[in-house]
RNA sequence: GCUGGUGUAGCUCAGUGGUAGAGCAGCUGAUUCGUAAUCAGCAGGUCGUCGGUUCAAAUCCGACCACCAGCUCCA
């Protein structure tokens, strides 16, 4: 007999060997019937697996990730058993859950259309109704490579001969389709109740794009028929908030055919853009950065001393001036370097920190373009602050602490990222070592949740990112704190410390925004282009119900610009339904309505964006209610 | 850059080889109205670009451009 801990803490015996299936039924029928996998001592296992000694059990649904991936996970063998059904021959790469479903990656000359996907949704309706079992196969290195070999699998033979020499290799079947698989899965195909293909799309084998294109066909399965009508749903109004349209319906911006990935902002936009500068004046005076502004166009030896002739040209646009070479600048770090040794510097002035409005432009693939988010030139909120190695730590902290009450004011949720060394690289290994355990203990001295971006830093030094989420959950990098120890090295700069030596000062490169654009980006969609009243492009619309009123409308209106208000009379012969259904639809915080009571009792009938109707008040008042509102930023 | 898809009026979309359409927006006129669409009329398109097939191309073929999804890459 083995005792089982269950989740509520309570301790039944069962014989040994007795599977997690039986003992989710002789819990509940409701639980087994739910039941999906198990969690025995901290490991995910099959219904199947039988309980040899004590332990602790948690049996899993949809409910919980485990549960879910499992299902998802049985969904993506259950879509390559039907392409492999249709399409005879085709090799079966990798085929994972994700976060919002699952996708299997194939290789095959066929071509899958949206028809395609129709058809392979049918054949794996059959497959669920076939409901076979799902059941799992320990086999040896050999047997599995010879198997795979044998199958023409030659993918997953590449996959076997990369596994670590004491790896358990398993394999799961379900009717006649094995595949290799580590598990674990729902007990059979009938267990999956709702699914989707969502698309089709290409992906290199490995990430890597120097391997073979294969086809990946992205799919996702819920619990419940409902539950993936209304992840649809959701998917459709997510659709709605996307930066690109609602920057075109509200007039904020736009790409054009004749500057790809390089935005147009309109009016409406450019509020946006100089209330979030304003802010960030505001906020950088606090904490203490000065601002400068460097040139765009820098001579070519400029960018051959920093390194970035090196390792950056790809993404670079270069010009001729008067016969000499000339570049476009991709970052602002050199010009800021430029302006630090204009001048000597004590060991008392440090830290310095320098800030910059820089607009950028680097050549990124045509293909990685996305609206505001991914674009050829964009506005860098940079600063570099040239500091001692002591005052690392605490700038950093600082830096966090900025960010941080940024994102927070917006109310935007975020992810931090620790990204390491790439591949190309400047510097020594020691360089880099030291700077990454800086980034390190300042986020652990902050507390700060992070997950490790391996490979993933800038060439000159490691950094901290901070993620943000589109619309669609989509995560884009915006704040991103960089410890550079090269450029200081390049430029041979220094400060005169308290001997009276040079020395050399730690560069520290940082964004808050990331890129104005980018920002604007994800605060378009996370405000769903109703922005908060400080930064709507109108602020107020005075409506005046017949043209008896459109004096004292306009003579209000006056007013409010007279007091730096954003707003507009609506002057036109319309009835108020009208002029109200456009203002709500532009999104404008506030409407004035005004008739003949308001006119002779000179109030206003207030209307908001998010309540509607709100009766008459004092105009005074109102713009009491207003200008603290916009003071406070809410 | 790669794979697949898409490209028709300012916007959303219909039109599969035979004279380019609708709704909204715009303009003109009428209407003067109390919280999400008043009515009537008018105007608007080298059908992404270039080339080919055909008596005839928005429609078929090719190249290119742009956009969308994903991969790769990054703020």
């Amino acid at each position: 007999m083995v005792n089982i801990t269950l989740k509520d803490g309570s301790v039944k015996q069962y014989e040994a060997g007795t599977t997690v299936m039986q003992i989710a039924e002789d819990i509940s029928k409701g639980l087994a019937k739910n039941a999906l996998v198990g969690r025995f001592n901290d490991r995910v296992v099959d219904l199947s697996f039988p309980v040899e000694e004590n332990g602790t059990l948690e049996i899993l649904t949809f409910e919980s990730e485990q549960g879910r991936d499992a299902y998802r996970h049985t969904s993506s063998h259950v879509l390559a058993q039907a392409v492999q059904r249709l399409f005879p021959g085709t090799k079966l790469a990798i085929g994972p859950a994700i976060d919002d479903g699952f996708y299997y990656d194939f290789d095959t000359e066929v071509t899958f259309t949206p028809d395609d996907l129709a058809k392979i949704e049918a054949e794996m309706e059959k497959i669920i109704k076939e409901d076979l079992p799902l059941v799992r196969k320990e086999i040896s290195r050999e047997e599995a490579i010879a198997f795979f070999k044998e199958k023409g699998e030659n993918y997953k033979v590449e996959l076997i001969e990369d596994l670590p020499e004491d790896a358990g290799i398993s394999v799961y079947q379900q009717g006649d389709f094995i595949d290799l698989c580590a598990g674990p899965h729902v007990p059979s195909t009938g267990k999956i109740k709702a699914f989707k293909l969502m698309s089709v799309a290409g992906a290199y084998w490995r990430g890597s794009e120097k391997n073979k294109m294969l086809q990946r066909i992205y799919g996702t399965s819920f619990a419940k028929k409902a539950d993936l009508d209304e992840y649809l749903y959701r998917l459709e109004e997510a659709k709605k908030r996307d930066h690109r349209k609602l920057g075109q319906e509200l007039k904020l911006f736009a790409v054009m055919d004749e500057g790809p990935g390089f935005p147009f902002f309109f009016p409406k936009g450019m509020v946006l853009r100089n209330e979030l500068e304003n802010y960030w004046r505001q906020i950088h005076r606090e904490w203490r950065y000065n601002e400068i502004k460097t040139p765009i166009i820098l001579n070519q030896e400029l960018w051959k001393r920093s390194g970035h002739w090196n390792h950056y040209k790809e993404n670079m646009y270069t010009t001729t001036i008067d016969e000499e070479a000339y570049a476009i600048k991709p970052m602002n770090c050199p010009g800021a370097i430029l302006v630090y040794s204009s001048e000597l510097h004590s060991y008392r002035d440090l830290p310095i920190r320098i800030a910059e409005l820089g607009l950028v432009h680097r050549h990124e693939l045509s293909g990685a373009l996305h609206g505001l988010m991914r674009v050829r030139s964009f506005t860098q909120d940079d600063a570099h602050i040239f500091c001692l190695p002591e005052q690392i730590t605490d700038e950093i902290k600082g830096v966090i602490d900025l960010v941080d009450s940024v994102y927070k004011m917006f109310g935007f949720p975020y992810h931090v990222e620790l990204s390491t060394k790439p591949e190309k690289y400047m510097g020594s290994d020691e360089a880099w070592e030291t700077a990454t355990s800086a980034l390190e203990n300042a986020l652990r001295e902050k507390g700060m949740e992070y997950k490790i971006n391996p490979g993933d830093g800038a060439f000159y030094g490691p950094k901290i990112d901070f993620h943000l989420q589109d619309s669609l959950g989509r995560t884009w990098q915006c704040g991103t704190i960089q410890l550079d120890f090269q450029m200081p090295e390049k430029f041979e700069i220094s400060y005169i410390g308290e001997d009276g030596q040079k020395h050399r000062p730690v560069m520290i490169h940082r964004v808050v925004f990331g890129s104005i654009e980018r920002f604007i980006g994800i605060l378009t969609e996370h405000y769903a282009g109703a922005f908060p009243t400080w930064l709507a492009p109108v602020q107020v619309k005075v409506i005046p119900i017949t043209e008896r009123q459109l004096e004292y409308a306009q003579k209000l209106g006056e007013e409010l610009f007279a007091e730096g208000i954003r707003v507009e009379v609506d002057e036109r012969s319309e009835k108020v339904g009208y002029k109200i259904r456009e203002a709500q639809m532009e999104k404008v915080p506030y409407m004035l309505v005004v008739g003949d009571k308001e006119l002779a009792s000179g109030a206003v009938a207030l209307r908001t964006r998010k309540e509607g109707d709100r009766g008459t008040m004092d105009f005074d008042e109102f713009k009491k209610l207003l200008h603290e509102e916009i003071r406070q930023k809410k």
